[in-house]
DNA sequence: TTGAAAGCGCTAACAT
DNA sequence: ATGTTAGCGCTTTCAA
């Protein structure tokens, strides 16, 4: 309402203002006790806090965050939150964020690179910054966001230094594995692909196609598959065409689905197959048999993303990749070649 | 400043004036091009259109959020992003707000009961409403935040009506779980309880002990345990030193711990016992041997808390528990006795 | 159809 | 130490 009063308050609840009046006291009095920092009458102060607990009155966010200018939280874009993977990388961005005082909320794409960018977006207008996790969006499609969303830090893509960039060695990690396979004498390996437009997918097929050209004698054969446990599971009948004896999986979770397959099929692992996964889940060290896999660490990298994140949202961004180079954990799904 | 100005906008970026003044408009004109609905002549609307995409402008979601006095947009508190199953059960909400044109932003609580009251009221600031899946705080403490964060719904805690919940029928669940072991000749059962203060586990202590009651002869000893892989892990000696033939393990999680370890120590599942787990997370039909599990359809749990907590914030609440029942989902790790 | 202005709930400069 | 007030960026009533 332009002249009295203005259009009908969609307000809920107790407001700052009310507070103010049952207490006798002015709303920046309020604000003061509520904030600290300021000197208060302590009278005065304790008459507010009384006033606060009887009418339950919580501060609005919304209205806090306009006047400030920042909401010490930051969002998160996640791609799949049903990777154990990403918890991983969550909980220690999460703990390092924390300590600086800052909320994270996260939103799920479900694989969904349409959403991404409206996820990205929308949530970087409720925060301060976001994080984007592995993302499935074209270079193009995320360079276009970059500016948009800043500050950003991403995680698992390259960014051409328009922001902050946190990387996994995929390349160096695969090559390990592989070496790992051939030094235990086997010489047909089987690749399970995950999805081709994903960089962690083309950072191992760049990798593996060093060691096809360094290791004249070895065959490495890829088969599309895909990320999932259903992926690995289903990816079976193409591995036996293969009559590889050694299955590099994209990652733990295609490992795992592949392992599943294998019981019932009655392959025995690492007896007729040697396989190996990616990332470590914390599922890797329980299966039977317990899959050999590269490792990371992963909460550590969570923390390194808000470092990096920090930084952007700060004076001096820094825009060189950090990269983590993960290592081998050998254990009982691989063994030597008789 | 009172007085001329008030003090150094801490805004980011462009504003919706910035846009009018660009575009030689008022500030009215252009939230309606923004919102549609009212008319706009289209020449000036298209010159608006145009010094958006220049200036690359978002409206703000804050001050929408607060001029508007709602969001579009609903929390999730989960104790734990790690767990399959909450994944699941997100999923199924995530796609109904979304087809009702909500938003879904998550916060992770890590297991920490301290956390959650303080999460959901800063979420429930930030957004229209706030479920809770299975919240670990007291009730006590549940009973008092429910009215500061209403509207919400909680998942996996009762609520005595003070809030839409949506219940998986536990008790019945183990009861089934029990039967199946019993009918497949087992006569002394472990049972590798849960967090002792979890709804979820005192209502499959309840289930057992009216089996228990109803079977004489049948043995079900309790075993202190817990929620994650490590916990089933670590239950093995204690589940060894039962004698007993079958375990009824808390969920998937630690059912696949312990298959996990009982593989190391050499004991055949379900040759020398069978094992059973909860929830049918994906992972639960990948292991070897598969899991026997409790199925209840998590998706559209998800989805029927979407419509509970839509319900809270509208008109009618629907404050009479929604209850699912799971099916049993006999697989490879249990087997009858010989 | 368009613009001016009030107001959403809060914070902080300025004045007292 | 406390109150007054402008303003954060947006929406919407009211008047033109």
């Amino acid at each position: 309402m332009a002249g009295k009063r203005a259009r009908t308050a969609p307000t809920r609840g107790t407001t700052i203002t009310d507070i103010a009046r049952a207490a006798g006291v002015s709303k920046a009095t309020v604000s003061r006790v509520l904030n600290g920092g300021a000197t208060v009458n302590e009278e005065m102060a304790k008459r507010v806090r009384v006033v606060i607990d009887e009418l339950g009155y919580t501060p609005s966010q919304t209205a806090r965050s306009l006047s400030l200018g920042v909401s010490r939280t930051v969002g998160v874009v996640v791609p799949d939150l049903g990777n154990p993977m990403f918890h991983q990388v969550l909980h220690g961005f999460n703990r390092a964020a924390a300590r600086d005082g800052y909320r994270v909320v996260v939103a799920d794409s479900f694989e969904d690179p349409e959403n991404e960018a409206e996820l990205a977006r929308d949530l970087r207008d409720r925060t301060d910054a976001v994080a984007l996790f592995a993302p499935r969006m074209t270079r193009e499609n995320l360079l276009a966001l970059l500016p948009r969303v800043a500050p950003v830090t991403v995680f698992n893509r390259t960014t051409g230094k328009n922001a902050g960039s946190v990387l996994i060695d995929y390349h160096a990690g695969v090559i390990e594995l592989a070496r790992h396979l051939i030094d235990l004498g086997h010489r047909r390996i089987a690749f399970l692909a995950g999805p081709s437009d994903a960089r962690s997918n083309w950072e191992r097929e760049r990798g593996l196609a060093e060691v096809r050209e360094a290791e004249g004698d070895v065959e490495i054969n890829d088969i599309a598959c895909g990320y999932s446990f259903e992926d690995g599971y289903r990816a079976w009948p193409a591995v036996g065409a293969s009559a590889a004896t050694a299955v590099i999986a994209y990652n733990d979770v295609v490992a795992l689905g592949l392992l599943g397959r294998l019981a019932e099929e009655g392959v025995s692992v690492p007896g007729d197959l040697s396989v190996t996964g990616f990332d470590d889940i914390p599922f890797a060290r329980y299966s039977s048999p317990s899959l050999t896999t590269m490792t990371a660490s992963l909460e550590d990298i969570g923390r390194q993303i808000w470092t990096v994140l920090r930084a952007e949202m700060t004076d001096s961004p820094i825009r060189d990749p950090l990269t983590f180079t993960p290592a081998l954990s050998a254990r009982g799904s691989t063994r030597m070649l008789p």
